[in-house]
DNA sequence: ACAATTATTGACAGCGCTACCATCGGATTG
DNA sequence: CAATCCGATGGTAGCGCTGTCAATAATTGT
């Protein structure tokens, strides 16, 4: 014979629908449609699957009926503060439903997305998430090739792959810039870390923003491409104080960076905002309490998460949003350190 | 018949077979022991996989197979910075394995986490990760059920479900209190949020460290099941003043609260270790940035989830350690913040 | 040169479940 | 009262892959 025998205390639906008096394909209804049972082998069912402690085979039904109840999440980091508040909006709106969420990490490498992508295809999710828009060519045509919906999220920008919810990261950089511009502000300088496509965007707002003034010039810039720490935060406004020491305001594009330039500050005997402004962006929350309050661009990243896997829910059942692309925006919170006249 | 005709587009193993002119098996074994194979019959499946882009289904495989090579892991908080860290090293050290890492977040839900569990059992991974060793008794019986290894994280104790990879949280807890009460500091506060069985158990070594030195007394302790935050650790903080106007010391019980304390301090015009000394609790990163250098106690994170890994994949592959519990300690990291002579 | 061993390969059956259709009793209708 | 419909249930036939073991080819030793 084939191989050897199932093991004895293996229970199989089968085993459950015997115990219940029904057929196996009635057994099956229980756990997928319940309501199509009547109520005496509804009771019937259940009592079986609680006396035998039974556990349905989900490599088997998946094969059986072509298809999964996994989500998959595709994100560059999980390091980053931004993504954690992201996957709570996710967990949050999955919870309650049928589907599970999956979640894979590409540490920001194209090649890692690619190979993550190879294996969600092979597991032929539901429905997936995925980081961004700028997947390499190879990576979006997997995605095509996958035969689910797919929520592109973080950024909005044109031809989705299938649905987008986001913001734009050009406006937000441009928006960050003004306000200082506003408070009187000249020599903005601008501080960068990990300079993924999003940061690129909100630093082209900088540039912009910058240009439309006539204030742009490359010596308030500083960029690495290493990851982002508060103490490097430091160590980059060290490097632009050295290149542009006649600077007033700062925009970092992430908070942490922003703490510390707060801090460098700090040991500098710089005040904030009397000798600099200082901007971040993603309001984390420790901006608020810092002292003096940090400004930030608050982005609705909880709502990104929640409205990614509600729009993706509803187009794996059939109903697709009528506007696929959304865009959640973006909010300046002002506080003490952009605010000078405030001190 | 059966059910629609297999969509003509769909490629199975079999046409990769037929095009390489070799048995199913054959191609089978391919993947997942392609040294069994003749160097012809390698090449020949090799181009036929990539001219007929075959994508293998990992529900067939599973079913057949009775395994996946899917590793689990359970932790509680994706927003706690902790927990990023230890999935550092979980993905640093599956990466390269045959293993992919599927991540479930209980978001401090014991019910939530019996939930996954159950998921997980019906998924047939082939290891399992899962954090803390407070485990529900009928957590603990799916766990043991599950026929697979699995490593408890985060923290060490008495009758592993299989293996461990931790520290001891009250020694930490008791070495962060002896190194301020050596200080010369006599009314320590404690800070806590969010008291998971964890942070309990620092609470337990502050309080016998404390006791020890005759100096425990209920009124220096503020605690909240609400979750950490910056913001929180100020508002906690101001509370501790007013219950006990006296204090000289801080122990927060992570970080967070320790920075919250620190702003709190700046506020309110108290100098830092000077009036107050702080320690912290995990050593993020930012603690050694802050003005001032806030101490803390380095918890091994990164660590925790690269054994975690390597353990667990040894004892799949039937390397199981002679060890089963391994103890990465913690060093208690003394800065500024809580060394007043140095002010 | 021949048996003994080892490396390759293949045939077969079936993993546990569900899609598809058929069935069947009973309620509804004209 | 037959015709119609509908909700509940079941039979059959796989889904795509791999475990087992047997068969065959290649290699080695004596």
């Amino acid at each position: 014979m084939g191989r050897k025998q199932t093991k004895s205390g293996k229970i199989r639906l089968t085993e459950v629908a015997k115990l219940a008096g029904v057929s196996p394909i009635t057994a099956s209804r229980f756990f997928r449609n319940p309501e199509a049972l009547s109520l005496s082998k509804r009771e019937r069912v259940d009592s079986a699957v609680k006396e035998l402690g039974y556990v349905p085979n989900l490599a088997a039904r998946a094969l059986a009926s072509h298809r999964t109840e996994v989500i998959g999440v595709v994100i560059p980091s999980l390091t980053n503060n931004v993504f954690a508040d992201v996957l709570r909006g996710v967990y949050d709106s999955s919870e309650g439903s049928r589907y599970s969420i999956q979640l894979a990490n590409t540490r920001y490498s194209i090649l890692q997305e690619e190979k993550l992508l190879r294996l969600f295809r092979a597991q032929k999710p539901a429905g997936l998430i995925v980081t961004g828009i700028n997947q390499t060519t190879e990576s979006r045509a997997i995605l095509e090739s996958m035969n689910c919906p797919v929520t592109q999220i973080m950024e909005i920008g044109e031809s989705p792959v299938d649905m987008m919810v986001g913001f734009s990261h050009y406006d937000a950089g441009f928006a960050a810039i003004s306000h200082i511009l506003e408070q009187g502000c000249r020599r903005i300088g601008f501080l960068g870390a990990r300079m993924d496509p999003r940061v690129q965007r909100r630093f082209e707002g900088y540039r912009d923003a910058m240009k439309a003034a006539s204030l742009f010039d490359p010596n308030l810039i500083v960029t690495t491409s290493v990851p982002t720490t508060v103490t490097l935060g430091g160590t980059l406004f060290a490097d632009l104080l050295a290149q542009a020491p006649d600077i007033d305001a700062v925009f970092c594009v992430n908070d942490d960076l922003a703490l510390g330039v707060l801090f460098e500050c700090q040991r500098r005997q710089m005040s904030v905002p009397g000798d600099l402004a200082i901007v971040g962006f993603n309001d984390l929350e420790f901006m608020a309490s810092a002292v003096p309050s940090l400004t930030s661009v608050r982005t609705n990243r909880y709502e990104m998460g929640r409205h990614a896997v509600t729009m993706l829910i509803d187009a794996i059942e059939g109903r697709r949003p009528r506007e696929p692309v959304l865009n959640l925006g973006f909010q300046l919170m002002v506080r003490e350190s952009s605010t000078p006249q405030s001190t």
